[in-house]
RNA sequence: GCCGAAGUGGUGGAAUGGCAUACACGUCGGUCUCAAAAACCGAUGAGGGUAACCUCGUAAGGGUUCAACUCCCUUCUUCGGCACCA
């Protein structure tokens, strides 16, 4: 057994004396960023964090060894509520619970060997890094993009504040599940809607990002080009604007549909037989929740208004409806319904007896009777029943007939987007301050750039419950404004925690700058994060977020690209027996036992050769102690190397350098482990000289560094393995003198043979049908054609 | 419903048109040992055969190809995102 605890202990104080890590400037070598997202600091890391920081770290080692200029910062997300939480449980204050957590946090990080620079260690909670907050807050206000309006918000009854959209998952609190409600409240807001046409098109320039991600907000952003069709009120000739993605269908509407909350309802009804029916059916949906009408299964409910509408295309008189299927939220709340080819509209028309007129066509001229539709046709074909249209393919028509409905000012083209602006204001204490204050007599007033930070004072009374604790410090509360000198009031609600995470990447370009939120060069010279390693979870939030803020910034002209994050890489979760590994399970492995049993660098093996990373990983006790037993393996090796090694040996260690090189560099780490793995066996095999021994060494070192450093000195080093140079390998030494080709018949392997590597073509051939199995299994027919593969494969066709 | 990812031995996984199952775990056998552990060596997809070897086999079915886990079509299943989105 290799002394696994005093050799991690002895490299780690080496690392941190040494300021082995320390990033700094110097332009003559390339600069690697490399960052995972920084934790929460609960206290503790768990298997997940040890996954995301040991691809992170197996990262920026082979970049370092490859002469790369390596930033790799780490920081804590220290803001938000579960430190509130956990304060008054445990009563102290959140700023005091949240540096024990961090320090704790800081020992257990350092125990896994990570290759950090913690001079460049930051926390979102220190007044130094959310000054910066408020900074950027009033940048956005002075650009308009910050702004305050009064409207239904997301609130969880649990947490007793605000949410954005994108923290309602499924109804709930994406922190505690609890069912969301909605309430009327004047708020904060980011008006990440200026940016939504970027945001989505840049998406495109995120080559190396995984593409569920992109699809995911894709999705999230949610473009839908369409037509803004102008129906007229057959009494009065007011406008309903009417929104369509299917404005090919425009001749097939036999009906229109308004939400029940749509403006227009209570008029046309006014007077009609049907004012009561209707009226009855507003008030009935109205009592049902979101939740429950937004579900697809439930059968589609309307009533007749009385009042019809025309087709500004062909001047005909249709019926308005009034249904739940039909939101006010999405579009202009009213629809043209077309029953012939839209699912929704086709089960709603038959079951209130609605006309059907089919507009599309799937094959051109045969004709298709509406009354034989068992079903809606969604899909492409050909226009009929539309008039100087018909005969068109309607994909063709789609755009034929927006341009025409243009043109005769009956219609606009449009497109509608699903994102929302980013609600930011949070009715908690432990968060930033939003620099804000209201003035009676001058209104909203900013808090004046030369008072930042607004310091949230250190003896709130939190308790979890009703509103703001900062409305009740009456010193923090209580201003005098800076425009009149008058009395004023402070805002007292603070950023959403999603604030300080969508910019820290730059500050760790220059952390401790207190002229700016970052310097400009040092950004230059660092952005954008090279490789950047976190969870799925943060497809939306996090990572939307950030791409926003960055846009921004270069808009102010501080950064000069689009893009943070070059490279993404979002790892699979650790499970255990086939479950999440998490506390409320409780089916969690604590980091700290295995090293302990184990040391770190067997913990790392481990969990980079049982997955690729982005996929799962299911934890195993067995097979822990094969990384370990490997590891002891190849420690024995320098306990038995020879004098000189074979040719063989040489040959499959050029090999491994290749492999394990390209390996990485894609982030198969466990086939470039697998390889080394092979190539141990190999030396097991034949016995390997220091030469070969120190190769392998060096291959290892990402993965495992405390164990190659100690290795690396054993054989003699007198520098540390991190200012090594990454292995190359010899090109000639890959040449094959003999090759063994596979033989098939009919595509079936029947034989294998050796040859020269430079044998020509017809002497294969020759070779090949000479083989005895090969004439076996020919039995004297003739071939009818031969396949050659040059090094690999012959295949005859008989 | 739309979008995305995936489906391979007993298990984790490898192979992106050219020997399916590398590497590891597990299991079995051997060496060493008084014995055990450790270590080292070997076997290990299924079925058939004393054996050489043969047949089948990558969710299911079809196709393209001399050759398909890989490309195309259809279907099924699992996971994730969005969703009465007009």
């Amino acid at each position: 057994m290799y002394p696994f605890k005093e050799i991690e202990e002895k490299w780690q104080r080496f690392w941190q004396a040494e300021g082995v890590f320390k990033a700094t400037w110097r332009k003559d070598k390339p600069k690697y960023y490399c960052l995972e997202m920084f934790p929460y600091p609960s206290g503790k890391i768990h298997m997940g964090h040890v996954r995301n920081y040991t691809i992170a770290d197996v990262a920026a080692r082979f970049k370092m060894l490859q002469g790369f200029n390596v930033l790799h910062p780490m920081g804590f997300d220290a803001f938000g509520q579960p430190a509130e939480n956990a304060a008054i449980k445990n009563k102290t204050k959140p700023d005091i619970w949240t540096h024990k957590c961090i320090d704790w946090m800081r020992i257990e990080l350092r125990k896994m060997g990570f290759s950090y620079d913690w001079d460049r260690e930051i926390s979102t909670c220190d007044s130094d890094y959310y000054k910066w907050n408020q900074w950027i807050f009033l940048k956005m206000f002075e650009q308009g993009l910050a702004y305050r309006k009064a409207s239904a918000v997301n609130w969880c009854p649990s947490c007793e504040t605000t949410l954005a959209n994108e923290e309602v998952i499924d109804g709930g609190c994406w922190r505690c599940h609890a069912k969301v409600e909605q309430k009327e409240l004047e708020q904060w807001y980011l008006k990440i809607t200026a940016y939504r046409q970027r945001l989505l098109e840049d998406l495109g320039q995120l080559r190396q990002w995984p593409e569920r991600v992109i699809a995911m907000q894709n999705n999230w952003i949610g473009r839908s080009q369409g037509v803004e069709i102008h129906f007229r009120l057959k009494d009065s000739g007011a406008i309903i604007p009417v929104f369509t993605t299917r404005v090919d269908t425009i001749f097939g509407a036999t009906y229109i549909v308004l939400a029940p909350e749509h403006p227009l309802v209570k008029e046309i009804i006014k007077g009609k037989p049907q004012e009561r029916q209707a009226l009855e059916f507003i008030e009935k949906t109205a009592k049902e929740s979101k939740v429950v009408r937004s579900s697809s299964d439930v059968k589609k409910e309307g009533v007749f208004t009385g009042a019809y509408a025309v087709n500004p295309v062909n001047e005909e008189a249709i019926p308005i409806w009034i249904a739940d299927y039909v939101l006010m939220e999405y579009g202009t709340g009213a629809i043209m319904a077309v029953p012939t080819h839209d699912q929704r509209d086709f089960l709603f028309a038959k079951e209130h007896g609605l006309p059907l007129r089919i507009v599309i066509a799937p094959k051109e001229n045969t004709p298709v009777s509406a009354q034989a539709l068992q079903e809606a046709y969604e899909g492409d074909g050909f226009q009929v029943n539309s008039g100087q249209f018909n005969g068109l393919p309607n994909q063709e028509a789609k755009l034929a007939i927006a341009q025409w409905m243009e043109k005769e000012g009956i219609g606009k083209i449009q497109t509608h987007w699903r994102l929302r602006d980013w609600l930011i204001s949070r009715q908690r204490y432990w968060g930033t301050p939003i620099p804000m204050m209201y003035c009676p007599a001058c209104g909203v007033v900013p808090v004046p750039y030369a008072d930042l930070p607004v310091e949230l004072p250190a003896d709130a009374p939190f308790t979890g419950k009703g509103g703001s604790p900062l409305s009740k410090v009456k010193k923090f509360v209580d201003v005098v404004c800076p425009v009149c000198k008058g009395p004023g009031r402070r805002e007292t609600d603070t950023m959403a925690t999603f604030f300080d995470s969508s910019w820290y990447f730059l500050r760790f370009c220059s952390p401790r700058l207190d002229s700016a939120p970052f310097g400009k060069e040092e950004a230059k010279y660092w952005m954008p994060v090279d490789q950047y390693i976190g969870g799925i979870e943060h497809a939306i939030l996090h990572l939307l977020y950030s791409r926003f803020f960055t846009k921004f910034f270069k808009d102010l002209g501080l950064i000069d690209f689009e893009e943070p994050f070059q490279r993404l890489l979002t790892q699979g979760m650790v499970l255990k027996d086939g479950e999440v590994m998490s506390k409320s399970r409780g089916n969690t492995v604590d980091p700290d036992s295995i090293i302990a049993a184990y040391g770190t660098d067997t913990l790392r093996l481990f969990i980079l050769f049982a997955a690729p990373p982005e996929t799962e990983l299911e934890w195993d006790d067995r097979g822990i102690e094969g990384a370990f037993k490997f590891l002891n393996r190849v420690w024995r090796i320098q306990e038995n190397l020879v004098e000189k090694s074979e040719e063989s040996l040489t040959r499959a260690l050029h090999k491994a350098i290749k492999r394990v090189t390209e390996d990485i560099a894609e982030f198969k780490f466990n086939t470039a482990i697998a390889a080394l793995m092979e190539l141990v066996n190999a030396i097991y095999q034949s016995g390997a000289d220091k030469e070969v021994f120190s190769k392998l060494v060096l291959l290892l070192f990402p993965f495992v560094p405390h164990f190659c450093e100690e290795l690396w000195q054993i054989l003699g080093n007198k520098e540390s393995i991190c200012n090594a140079a990454w292995p190359q390998h010899d090109p000639a030494m890959l040449v094959e003198r003999s090759l063994v080709i596979v033989v098939q018949i009919n595509g079936k392997v029947r034989s294998k043979i050796d040859v020269d590597a430079d044998i020509a073509e017809d002497s294969l051939k020759a070779r090949v049908l000479a083989d005895e199995k090969v004439r076996e299994w020919m039995q004297g027919k003739p071939a009818k054609h031969i396949v050659v593969v040059p090094k690999k494969l012959v295949n005859i066709v008989i």
